[in-house]
DNA sequence: GGGGAGAGATGCCGC
DNA sequence: GCGGCATTTCTCCCC
């Protein structure tokens, strides 16, 4: 096959918006967010119907290069290569892919309706401790989950028999420094805002790095060691306002 | 091409360590870090030559599935479909897909030696402000950049005139409220480990979200709008490490 | 290997 | 659209 001949194959499968791939020889520069340049080489190169493309290299997770939710893309041939380019307004960018020879195309309209169902998010944590607060003390009553407010993001709070503010951080996995400033911010501006004191903080989290424990002890918070759960489940939605509570 | 002669293709190509790319219709479990299902429908399944194995949808930047850094992938034949087993110990994780129909395959060895020059990133930023620390101020003194501490990873340090000792913190995308914090905790954590009081903390990012701004003014840190630069460059590499300075 | 932090992060949701 | 934040984040780097 001849490049003039990959070329009309190519066009022909994006304006059909199929599924296409391209096993080729290019090089690739991108302006936008940041500058990058990769020289000539093997890739492949995936464009979906949705006009995102992507380039990976033979090895690694990620794209090397990508571009998403684009208007539309372009190609223009000349004498010893053809260009692929993907552009956007906003953000401003541009990636240009000049292919030099290509190896193998795949071009097929694929159709999939299905939706990945997922558990063992942080949201499943917070929502497993909003239905289960022994997990966190015998005496913690819940009044919500997930909540943004003026002030951050709170997984969970509710208060205590002894009328103490309680507000969780969860992670899903070891936390660290950050988990531990996030939940002081919510404290601090919870204590600054609301115009209460008697707050306890805690971390819920399977593992917590010894630093951020330490740290988290100097500011007189909690550590709870929870897993997220893992299995697909159903919930109830009954909600309490942290607004509605002060 | 019936199902046994697919599985036989792709097997070969595994085995080979060619990358292997298959459109296929399917259903998706993985176990792991977390949990999820992708019932019956058309997807891309890409197996690259270091095991790294993703599943795209038509649709979407990023993989719905995926597993990297691999032992092995295994393949069994069953009487309807074949399935793609990839697991891993550490972290425990297990990705199985049934393959039901293959639409088409591609089977080839990539070649690529380049690797990806990129400019733009926050620590070309730092460079920039400790090659021109005006940009700062007209009497900042950078000292070093990037650096990793027991209090944490400072971006640029130095001081200035009067004897201040001062940190930036870069962002090369709008500032947030995490920003501050980081700062923040750095800040303290000069304050009480090396005795100094005169301390300065500056965000440089191209802009700062508004609450951002707010909780650096109340805590008396500042902001210098900065944008990353994105050319390609080289620079010098002198440095003075923090715990010289004290 | 664990921990901390960036990433052209992406994606989601709420204001 | 911006902002805040999770992500099976991933990746890099350093202890």
């Amino acid at each position: 096959m001849d490049l003039n001949e990959d070329f009309a194959i190519i066009q022909n499968s994006i304006n059909k918006k199929f599924t296409t791939i391209i096993m080729c020889n290019c090089e690739i520069n991108y302006f936008g967010r940041a500058r990058s340049y990769l020289g000539e080489g093997d890739r492949m190169i995936i464009i979906k119907s949705d006009s995102c493309i992507l380039v990976h290299k033979p090895k690694g997770r990620n794209p090397v290069n990508w571009m998403s939710s684009i208007p539309q893309i372009t190609m223009n041939m000349e004498i010893d290569y053809f260009e692929i380019k993907a552009a956007s307004v906003k953000p401003k960018e541009e990636l240009l892919i000049n292919i030099f020879e290509v190896y193998k195309i795949i071009s097929y309209p694929l159709v999939d309706t299905e939706q990945l169902k997922l558990a063992g998010s942080e949201k499943d944590m917070s929502d497993m401790i909003y239905n289960n607060p022994s997990l966190i003390s015998d005496d913690f009553k819940p009044l919500n989950r997930e909540e943004k407010t003026e002030y951050g993001f709170l997984d969970v709070f509710g208060y205590d028999s002894k009328g103490n503010f309680v507000i969780i951080e969860c992670k899903r996995y070891t936390a660290g420094l950050g988990a531990v400033t996030q939940l002081r911010r919510y404290i601090e501006k919870v204590k600054s805002s609301k115009g209460i004191n008697k707050v306890i903080g805690i971390i819920a989290a399977p593992n917590i790095s010894p630093r951020a424990l330490k740290m988290l002890n100097d500011w007189g918070f909690e550590y709870k060691s929870i897993n997220p759960p893992k299995n697909f489940k159903e919930e109830s939605q009954n909600q309490i306002k942290i607004n509605k509570y002060f």
